[in-house]
DNA sequence: TTGTAGGCGTTATCAA
DNA sequence: TTGATAACGCCTACAA
């Protein structure tokens, strides 16, 4: 690779000091008009582009924030660091996404690589962080040293981490509630990847609140959250016979599990209710619609990006006192996949 | 935030020198295995992490690779960003997502962070790249400067880039022939975000390859490859009674249109037949299974990676002579939705 | 086998 | 308003 423009290849060219170019690129007011405009014309003259490695090193600051989510495949996650990284921008900011495929040896892995490379700050989506004492200890580390990190989940109670999520215990909580008001009585729970905890334990509380018992036999953990695997949960869990709705963790998994009722004459709703989770654009748009827990994308990211900003600039202050955690409440979508009727014609 | 501990607190302590330190910690043959040992423990013990920055800047490498994409929210940029992910990070490198927005201005101004930071590679997405001359003439540069650069599209014919990518020409052509072949005379097609250029002219030399007008009205362009703005291509484009077939940019388009079909009381593949592109999950899962052209992302990223790599590591040579194109050959998938009948029971 | 010295490209400090 | 000088943390010579 060619040799790269430096300051002082420009410095040289106008018989400068370095340092004078450094102030004129930095457009600073203590400067000759004059020069500055010199400076700025050689440097565009000669394609300059700044050094940010070399900039990080002396300002102690990279402007990079990393992102640690499971799957890449997961459409929520995705619209979240999307969503994010548009708000970073704004402020300057780059952002470094690093995928764990939910190996919960390589999400420690990943906050290594992020710290080594000096990321000011950090967000993720822990995968199943109540059951890794790893993960728990090298988060709760980084944030003694005072270095922004922030969870987007909320199974996380004892950990001293700031946290910004939906409450997926709610959100499952009022998902099986509908379908007790609507008559259900043996309602099973399918999950993708790994069995959510808070979603669990929600899933739980709405059936002993309705007098119904837990029953684990309806409840199957499948692969991931994908069509494919929300198909395949559907064949396990409704072969026996029993069952008349399912809550699945994902949207995915619920269409998944509506084609597999489809192929197999079961009718959705009348046969088999079905809701799901995060409220995604194809489930709006499916032959059946469905009925789902919302994820709220916009409010979530903006009150994350909040919390990070005021970390990453309020050092050693009071804001490092208490981990803060902001819950956003989940609200439950009515459509046509656990009983709801459509009024025809309309697009919901 | 707390001082982070260097590679000096390690010697301090040990009373030893820098330099020991940092053999010692890159494992070199040439140094006590005591020391080295002791060396390692404080190590782990203080909980040093290595500064990747000043690392980078001394060995003018930051094993970063740059990747920019038009959009988030499309399934095969991010399955491919994500299988490159993988495949950089089993060669010790990490990734710089940005995302264009498809707005060109942002494209290069993408390409100058990114540079900033030093990447030692950038994978990109052009967004409608034909018709951009500065976004030309910056990726001209970049090679010039023996700077490793793969676009991931070919629609760049006069550019001396290297790429890899679908031939989509290839793509449209095979599916509008498909669908003349099935006597379709009046065949729509619908863009998302902004009108391909190869997809359009393979459409168009199919239409004249099978003796038919290309007409003008039949193109709708709407805001992105959404169901949302399929559904409202489809309204704009089967008003007005003619059309009998639509070949759609992206299968999500694909699906929202079928779903406007279907709300109007018009058949798939009967009153309406539909084509899509890049043979998505939800393709295969949709109530009128889609049919598709293949996005091969395993074939393309492996490709694109191993170019990259080759482009890195033989700096100065032959490689660089001549740009490289890897062109990969989509492939038509039927499925029911433009007239092939399904058996029953099965899962295509 | 270990230590010393110099430099990567930039910014910060202080003097001129 | 400018210039010299010293960092930033690490690595690569080369010397000891």
């Amino acid at each position: 690779m060619n040799r790269r423009v430096r300051q002082q290849d420009i410095a040289r060219k106008l018989g400068v000091s370095i340092n004078t170019v450094s102030l004129a690129l930095k457009d600073s007011g203590r400067i000759n008009e004059d020069t500055k405009l010199k400076v700025q014309e050689v440097a565009k003259a000669l394609n300059y582009i700044p050094n940010s490695i070399a900039r990080s090193l002396v300002q102690k600051r990279t402007f990079v924030i990393g992102f640690i989510l499971p799957s890449i495949t997961n459409p929520i996650q995705i619209e979240t660091a999307q969503n994010i990284e548009r708000k970073l921008l704004a402020n300057g900011y780059n952002m470094m996404l690093m995928t764990s495929d939910y190996d919960k040896n390589y999400e420690t892995k990943a906050l290594d690589i992020l710290l080594s490379r000096q990321v000011d700050g950090i967000f993720m989506f822990p995968t199943d962080i109540q059951n890794q004492k790893k993960s728990q200890e090298k988060i709760k580390a980084i944030r003694d040293a005072n270095y922004p990190i922030i969870l987007l989940s909320g199974g996380n109670f004892n950990l001293p981490s700031d946290s910004v999520y939906m409450n997926q215990y709610l959100g499952a909580y009022k998902a099986t509630r509908h379908l007790t008001s609507m008559g259900h009585k043996e309602i099973a729970i399918i999950y993708g990847g790994a069995r959510n905890t808070e979603k669990h334990q929600g899933y739980i509380a709405a059936l002993k609140d309705s007098g119904l018992e837990y029953n684990p036999n309806q409840v199957a953990t499948v692969g991931n959250s994908s069509y494919e695997q929300g198909y395949r949960a559907a064949s396990k869990i409704l072969r026996n016979g029993s069952v008349t709705a399912i809550l699945a963790s994902g949207d995915y998994l619920a269409l998944g599990a509506l084609r597999w009722c489809r192929e197999q004459g079961l009718r959705v709703p009348e046969d088999v209710a079905i809701i799901g989770f995060d409220d995604l654009e194809a489930s709006r748009f499916a032959e059946i619609p469905l009925t789902t827990i919302t994820y709220k994308v916009e409010e979530l990211t903006t009150r994350a990006t909040e919390l990070l900003f005021s970390l990453i600039s309020d050092q050693e202050t009071s804001t490092w006192l208490k981990p803060r955690k902001v819950e956003i409440e989940p609200t439950l979508v009515v459509r046509q996949s656990c009983g709801f009727k459509k009024r025809s014609g309309e697009l919901l």
